[in-house]
RNA sequence: GGCCCAUUGGUCAAGCGGUUAAGACAUCGCCCUCUCACGGCGGUAACAGGGGUUCGAAUCCCCUAUGGGUCACCA
């Protein structure tokens, strides 16, 4: 290889939100680049006046914004190569597809939709190519059609005999034979070049040394490689991903409604455990590292850790890295973006030091959606829980000889001046030890008592020093009052 | 259907002719423990099938099967 400076692009179509597969194509392409100290560029490919969606081009740049992939060139912040929007580019094409013509690797076709669509329908299957019916036109016959303004569109022409091969950087040598190429279109009778030309032409012309994409495209690739001959340009590297799928092996894909980056994002995943899980769909380092920042990920990265075949998107393995994610979160950071979702349960500062809370959560949660349901039980302890909770075999308690418990418990609590973890932990000790009994007798009926839940984050001491001295023992009231009116009508 | 590609445990995957076939997630069990979570230890579980080549094949070749991709004036 050259010492020419790495380029890679990634180059969406403003049609929709990005999915799973778009963002670890951009997230790829960038590492591409940065693991070479190369520049990675944005370029919008519009060439479908049909297909644009109101704001998609805004969603393309939150999403790589979110994600952390920033480009280097791009509509938005400039470049040696713009415009980086192609409709923008449009006269450019129509020069380059005209030498073509003269070059004989392309030509005049003036056969209109309905044509096409009763040539299709003859034809068996799919598959089926387009016949050449105006490859034979003579030169006299396509001056008066252009003349006479007649519309066209301009083809690309595919060699009769042959194959056509490759080298592909993740799936290596493809050949297709030079039969089933059809002569695709070029530029299109709207003026507008199609995707493959475009793509070819904006890849030279912003010297992409290294063309990134998904293998829905290798098939399609042999086209592109005559492209590139017919002009006697460079022909860049190609990379072709291995798709990603779904359960049950199907493509992910916008059409089925399969989340898209900023889905997973509502859904409570944090954009590094996302962009670190789908870095590893597909492609493995060295090593056996799982956790990756995006710095790391550029230092690592290598084309030949990419693998051939797909991969399933597995939501257990995200679950796993977000809570991962979650638990390296700096508990400032974290505390930040718990604060809504504390709100959300009504917990304020009033009923409970949230920095204590968060501290517990931390090492407990795996979305952030999930707080509400675990603070819950801070803001008001639930009514009528269960008093069966209190016969625990293996803690060996049970509604009768939890009330003697929880008493005990009252009075050296009680009796605390200074209310915090330290000292109820030690109070409630010297409960044990004067009772006895095992930590779990007094531990496991407290902490039920003040909390009236089966599960809590965090046990009797944290719970607590919480909740206040008075609002522990005002709960430990209660809790024994209702014990014991049980209690008594067994 | 033609063409192209793929196929290691449920999932992500290492492996590039000689390994007890890593590791992670999930799952199960045990330990730790006042619950949950964390942590520790251990278990179940894989080379799609068949032929070759080779002293030796998960690794190389062929066939079959299965899965996927692609066959637009979409990208």
């Amino acid at each position: 290889m050259s010492q020419k400076q790495v380029r890679t692009r990634y180059a969406p179509s403003p049609t929709g939100s990005m999915h799973i597969g778009n963002l670890r194509s951009a997230l790829y392409e960038y590492l591409v680049a940065k693991s070479q100290g190369g520049v990675f560029v944005l370029r919008i490919e519009d060439t479908d006046q049909k297909r644009q969606v109101e704001g998609a081009l805004q969603k393309i740049y939150d999403t790589l914004k979110l994600a952390g992939i920033q480009h280097d060139e791009g509509p938005d912040v400039g470049g040696n190569y713009g415009p980086y929007v192609q409709s923008e580019r449009k006269h450019l094409y129509l020069a380059y597809a005209k030498q073509l013509v003269e070059s004989k690797h392309a030509y005049y076709c003036f056969c209109d939709k309905e044509r096409l669509d009763s040539l299709r329908q003859s034809q068996e299957h799919e598959g089926a190519k387009y016949d050449r019916h105006c490859l034979g036109l003579s030169e006299r016959e396509i001056k008066e059609n252009l003349d006479s303004g007649m519309p066209y569109v301009i083809r690309q022409k595919m060699p009769t005999e042959g194959s056509v091969t490759y080298h592909d950087a993740v799936f290596g040598e493809i050949t297709v034979p030079s039969s089933e190429l059809e002569d695709q279109i070029l530029v299109k009778s709207d003026g507008f070049p199609t995707y493959n030309f475009a793509n070819v032409v904006d890849d030279h012309l912003m010297e992409i040394t290294h063309v990134v994409r998904g293998s829905e495209y290798v098939s399609s690739t042999p086209k592109y490689i005559l492209l590139y001959e017919a002009f006697g340009w460079d022909v860049p590297v190609f990379i072709h991903l291995p798709l990603i799928t779904k359960e049950g092996g199907r493509k992910m894909s916008k059409r089925e409604g399969d989340a898209s980056f900023v889905d997973l994002i509502d859904m409570g995943y944090l954009p590094e455990a996302i962009v670190n899980y789908v870095a590893l769909l597909g492609w493995s380092p060295r090593d056996n590292q799982e956790i990756f920042s995006l710095k790391e990920l550029e230092e690592v990265f290598d084309i030949k850790g990419i693998s051939k075949s797909p991969s399933t998107f597995d939501f257990e393995k995200l679950n796993w890295m977000n809570r991962e994610y979650i638990r390296k979160m700096d508990l400032d950071a974290f505390h930040a973006k718990a604060i809504e979702e504390y709100k959300k349960a009504s917990l304020t500062e009033t009923t409970a030091d949230l920095h204590k809370v968060s501290q517990l959560l931390r090492e407990r949660i795996e979305f952030f959606t999930q707080i509400p349901e675990n603070v819950d039980f801070l803001v008001k302890m639930p009514d009528n829980y269960d008093l069966n909770m209190y016969n625990h075999k293996k803690m060996k308690t049970s509604t009768e000889n939890s009330v003697e418990f929880l008493e005990a418990s009252y009075q050296s609590l009680a009796q605390l001046m200074d209310w915090n973890f330290q000292s109820i932990e030690k109070a409630l000790m010297d409960t044990v030890e004067t009772l006895g009994v095992k930590n779990g007798q007094i531990l496991w009926p407290v902490r039920t008592a003040i909390s009236g839940k089966q599960m809590t984050p965090g046990g009797a001491f944290e719970i607590a020093d919480i909740l206040g001295k008075e609002e522990t023992l005002s709960r430990l009231q209660i809790s024994m009052d209702r014990l014991k009116t049980f209690n008594e009508n067994q």
